[in-house]
DNA sequence: TGAAGATAATTTTTT
DNA sequence: ATTATCTTCA
């Protein structure tokens, strides 16, 4: 058949973009012809900037928006690259599907979902529901840990997600993973059913779900398969290092299945999330898995100072695998990267303070500078200090705001709503109730899960039989409480039902059952501000478990960003520059953490950890370890030794400071040897009087 | 079921 | 060293 291949011109604006925002390897990638291609893409090379403008020529060119398909690994991503895509083609942007895997998956499920067994109301389970789900499996399948030897729930819940998430059958990864428990394995595999068929029960999908059955429907409905590869004429993939063999197999196949046209963005020194099933051969091999995909290196730093990018480069010099690459910086110099021995963890929170404070008396606003650790566990000290001399601050790594406990107390009231078969939730609401424990909030599950109005059938007669005669009346305020929520409408005004939740008993189950009550109340109240943005509460439910970047009060935006410090772990990190960065207790065993240090490339992923931490530094790079430190925050304190990624590196690419102490004077009105303080310069082996109580 | 007391485990990173 | 979990008993 003859082919007519119609020219479309861009724009007089856009090709003039195209000219001036771009660098030739950068015009080049995002204008790249159609089929497969993969940019690498090192840090601060420009990536976001060139896949929104191959989102831009595309669109240009006359392909529909809606017909684009752009995979980002977190929401924050895709809000960013859809907000400067609407700066180049306006409102064609909002049109793009945009988000993480999970959500794109997620919002094909809702108009699928009966195909699979599944309700289009279902719910979804964070990580914690999963656990307790996967407790009530091994009850089903027999797995009681009577012998102690016996598999943690915590721990079947990785396995058996990392063995959907890396495609590998189940008993592969146990042997692999987890070597030790290989006896249970018979055991494991029933646990891992009866997990699904409680899944399926309780019409509730976890996280890997919105992939697996995703992916479900492609291999087992022909026509939804040919649909989505209509669908998504060109599939854009961010992040493509740290994509799981899942993920890959559902875009593969889609594009497969349609045009072909699949452009993969990524930087393999970057790949650091193994443990969720990331797949570093991904990137590897996709030349290999598609031998005429065109291959496009972006590897002028804009980002970082000549000096940063020599360290980061020195670094990600000792991994012996990876795209041979050669970045450049397109910076004026800088100063070196600064390496600090502190006497101990609380010197160093001292030491990161004054220098935050110094720079900030150089103008350089908060919100421009942050400190990076390898685990959440590393900034409590920090925090105290930051509290200590009143400087603003953030915290992007710990407990998210809806894994919350009384949040997700108030998640669940709305959740059993919105799916009254939803198990978790009904278990978590009734065990708030005194005299309700496990045993009797299954109990009364099993009463009403059968009913075709679980609801109503809480009220009545045989269901209070279950429950202890003095807690009746509680209960039957709990009933009372739920239907007044219900009254509200709350799929169409979440915010609503929140208040209702805030109106009913709740509040005193909080008093109750948690301190700091009045900061929770305050949260929930929070949460109604937030919901009162969205008009349907099961898209206020998805994208809060989706939205995965939510912390602590960010999610009501509390403060002003501009001037509050960040503190964040090197993942939440990716994607992100600071003009000034701090890299704080790079110690051997804490980073590279030691039990990464156990698993096959383990160093080597620790030292992309490492890698991705310093290369968000665009001015100034700082780095600390304390001389001494107690393992894990417990335990005696011993001295440390420095992290092997300091002191592999050559010498003349940082500069190594040692610290002085200076002391207030004793007597302010001692007016000799001015100028000179008494102590300068002299060691000392830790600061005086520091919580010296144990 | 829930409180008190005893014992074990914990410390990676997250959609 | 704390915290979570388990055991025992009211």
């Amino acid at each position: 058949m003859r082919k007519i291949t119609l020219k479309h011109k861009l724009p007089a604006g856009l090709d003039k973009q195209f000219a001036d925002e771009l660098n030739s390897s950068q015009r080049a990638a995002a204008t790249a012809p159609d089929g497969y291609n993969l940019i690498l893409a090192g840090p601060g090379s420009g990536k976001t900037r060139v896949i929104t403008f191959r989102v831009g020529f595309l669109i240009a060119r006359g392909v529909p928006a809606d017909s684009i398909l752009l995979a980002t690994f977190t929401r924050r991503a895709a809000r960013e690259m859809v907000g400067r895509l609407g700066e180049l083609v306006g409102n064609q942007a909002g049109r793009v599907w945009a988000g993480t895997f999970h959500h794109v998956g997620n919002r094909l499920l809702r108009g699928a979902a009966k195909d699979l067994g599944f309700q289009s109301n279902f719910t979804i389970l964070d990580s914690e529901d999963q656990t307790d789900l996967l407790r009530l499996a091994m009850d089903d399948a027999g797995l009681v840990d009577k012998s102690k030897l016996a598999p943690k729930a915590s721990q079947l819940q990785h396995l058996i997600s990392f063995a959907i998430n890396t495609r590998r059958p189940l008993a592969a990864v146990v042997e692999s993973e987890a070597a030790d428990q290989a006896e249970w394995l018979p055991e494991i595999e029933k646990v891992a059913d009866a997990y699904a068929r409680r899944k399926l029960a309780s019409n509730c999908m976890d996280y890997d779900d919105l992939l697996t059955q995703w992916l479900r429907l492609l291999d087992e409905f022909p026509n939804r398969l040919e649909e989505q590869g209509r669908m998504f004429r060109h599939i854009l993939i961010d992040e493509m290092q740290d994509t799981n063999a899942l993920q890959i197999e559902i875009v593969e196949k889609i594009a497969a299945a349609g045009r072909g046209n699949l452009t993969a963005v990524g930087d393999d020194a970057q790949s650091i999330y193994r443990f969720r099933g990331a797949n570093y051969d991904n990137i590897l091999k996709f030349p290999d898995r598609h031998l005429d995909a065109r291959v496009f290196r972006l590897e002028v730093n804009y980002r970082s100072t000549p000096q940063i990018v020599a360290f980061t480069e020195a670094s990600i010099a000792h991994n012996q695998s990876g795209f041979p690459k050669q970045l450049v910086s397109a910076r004026n110099d800088g100063p070196l990267p600064v390496v600090v021995a502190t006497a101990d963890v609380y010197e160093e929170a001292a030491l990161v303070c004054q220098q935050i404070l110094e720079a900030h008396d150089q103008d350089v606003p908060l919100g421009r500078m942050a400190v990076l650790y390898r685990n959440h566990y590393d900034s409590v000290v920090l925090q105290g200090e930051l509290l200590a001399r009143n400087i603003p601050y953030t915290v992007r790594s710990g407990v998210r705001f809806f894994e919350q406990a009384h949040v997700k107390d108030v998640m669940a009231f709305l959740r059993v709503v919105l799916n009254p078969r939803d198990e978790a939730s009904w278990r978590r609401l009734f065990v708030l109730l005194p005299g309700v424990g496990p045993a009797k909030a299954g109990a009364v599950y099993q009463r009403i899960a059968s009913e075709a109005d679980p609801l109503k059938a809480l009220a009545t007669a045989e269901t209070m039989a279950i429950v202890p005669s003095k807690s009746r009346g509680l209960f039957a305020a709990f009933v009372n409480d739920l239907n007044l929520i219900r009254a509200t409408d709350p799929e169409h005004h979440p915010a609503r039902a929140i208040e209702a939740v805030l109106k009913g008993g709740y509040p005193g189950t909080i008093r109750q059952k948690y301190d700091k009550a009045d900061n929770r109340i305050k949260d929930v109240e929070q949460f109604a501000v937030l919901a009162a943005k969205y008009d349907s509460l099961e898209r206020l439910l998805a994208e809060l478990l989706l939205a995965g970047d939510v912390y602590g009060m960010d999610a009501a935006g509390s403060e002003d960003p501009q001037d509050v410090l960040v503190l964040s772990t090197v993942h939440q990190a990716k994607g992100l520059e600071w003009s000034h960065v701090f890299v704080v207790r790079l110690v051997d065993e804490g980073f590279p953490h030691r039990r990464a240090m156990d698993e096959p490339g383990g160093e080597d992923e620790e030292r992309r950890i490492f890698y991705v931490a310093v290369s968000r530094a665009m001015n100034e790079l700082m780095l600390s370890y304390p001389s001494t430190i107690s393992r894990g925050g417990y335990g005696p304190t011993v001295f440390s030794t420095p992290s092997r990624f300091l002191t592999e590196i050559r010498h003349d690419l940082y500069e190594r400071v040692v610290l002085e102490h200076e002391f207030d004077r004793l007597n302010a009105d001692d007016d000799d040897d001015e100028g000179e303080p008494p102590w300068t310069g002299r060691p000392l082996k830790s600061q005086p009087d520091r919580d010296s109580k144990t």
